[in-house]
DNA sequence: CATTAATTTTGACACTGTCAAGATTGATTG
DNA sequence: CAATCAATCTTGACAGTGTCAAAATTAATG
């Protein structure tokens, strides 16, 4: 039983869809798609994946699964704050990590927090509980930046994660989309964001 | 000739269409809206609508377009800024009506500002036009809120409107598509978040 | 009234998600 | 080893989608 056999019983098929399925939505997003063409793709027919996901919106969530967790690796990836960085410049770090995710899985990024999934689509209990998880990592986050005077510590924490999330998700989604703004901008929209939420005192 | 014909011909077939269209999409989102299901709901043949509109994304464009009017006269409505209200409360008032706009016209916010026309689709140019000129605005009002202080005068207007306006799409859409947050803190994460963006020496 | 242009319709094609029923295989028993 | 069962995959089918081409109908124009 070798990793390949190209018989009747694929072996690991549903681990070959999520692969294929990721490069699909990584060259064309989401619309780029279809089970049909998933199936072509991996050499089965049309409904087998439908033995591996319910239907196409748990393969998606699926997707988006794993990109959650790239993310959070590349989060936790970023140095610790030592002495070397200040906290703000912790703190930039931390949004040109975001926004470079963001920026090289670009079609993912749309998929983990856009509308086919939340809106249109439901998310998988597994969905919810990382993306969930992977807020409270924000939040510990602003915490220490709280303590660090960065963000103000007599505000709740739960807000200013909110708010600084949704200054950062809102940036991802006018460079993603391209929509008022140059791409060659961004570092330098992304530092002024940083100084306008920061405590300036 | 009244406004009702029933016969061949329509009378007044785009508008119809626009506006069953727009209907179809505030109930659904824009899911809900096909060529075939707004033909029928119109009392129409299926490819009736080609001829007003060369295809579906253009018809989109076009229900999008009227968002921006729409956008734009609920912000244009909002009183001089007299000395009744003090600068930040300008910048609050600014704020909720943007809000209240993604709330209200939910739908429809999603379209204007969504994938479905700027990534997947082609942005028509009267679109690309009126999107621009409703970006204008904001700038205005950020140079304005420049010389009140509000906002840093030292920085360049564009990029504070840039950055501004991220924060602010990135709310509607953590409560458009209900991440991370309850539906009943709008309010306090949106003043949090203007207390946060301006100028608090 | 005759011709032309503007509209609308019918037919068709390729594509989509997904259900039901059958075919094939690997695993599990007796 | 043989027989049964469950997992896996396939074929067939259905309703729905956007949109093109050709034909039909009406309004406008000379």
């Amino acid at each position: 039983m070798t990793t390949s056999k190209k018989n009747y019983h694929h072996g690991d098929l549903r681990e070959s869809l999520l692969s294929a399925a990721t490069d699909l939505i990584s060259e064309g997003g989401v619309d780029n798609l279809s089970i049909r063409k998933l199936a072509d793709k991996v050499g089965v027919s049309r409904t087998a994946p439908y033995h591996h996901f319910k239907d196409k919106n748990e393969l998606l969530c699926a997707i988006a699964e794993q990109g959650f967790k790239q993310q959070d690796e590349l989060i936790k990836s970023i140095p610790a704050n030592d002495d070397s960085l200040s906290a703000i410049e912790s703190f930039e770090r931390y949004v040109l990590t975001y926004l470079r995710f963001a920026d090289e899985q670009r079609e993912t990024y749309d998929l983990m927090y856009g509308r086919e999934i939340w809106k249109t689509g439901q998310p998988t209990a597994a969905l919810q509980e990382i993306s969930k998880s992977s807020f409270h990592l924000w939040l510990e986050w602003v915490e220490a930046l709280q303590q660090q005077h960065v963000f103000d510590p007599s505000q709740p924490s739960l807000r200013i994660a909110q708010s600084s999330w949704a200054a950062l998700h809102g940036l991802c989604r006018l460079f993603n989309d391209g929509i008022y703004v140059n791409r060659e901008d961004i570092a330098d929209i992304a530092k002024n964001t940083v100084r306008m939420l920061t405590s300036h005192s």
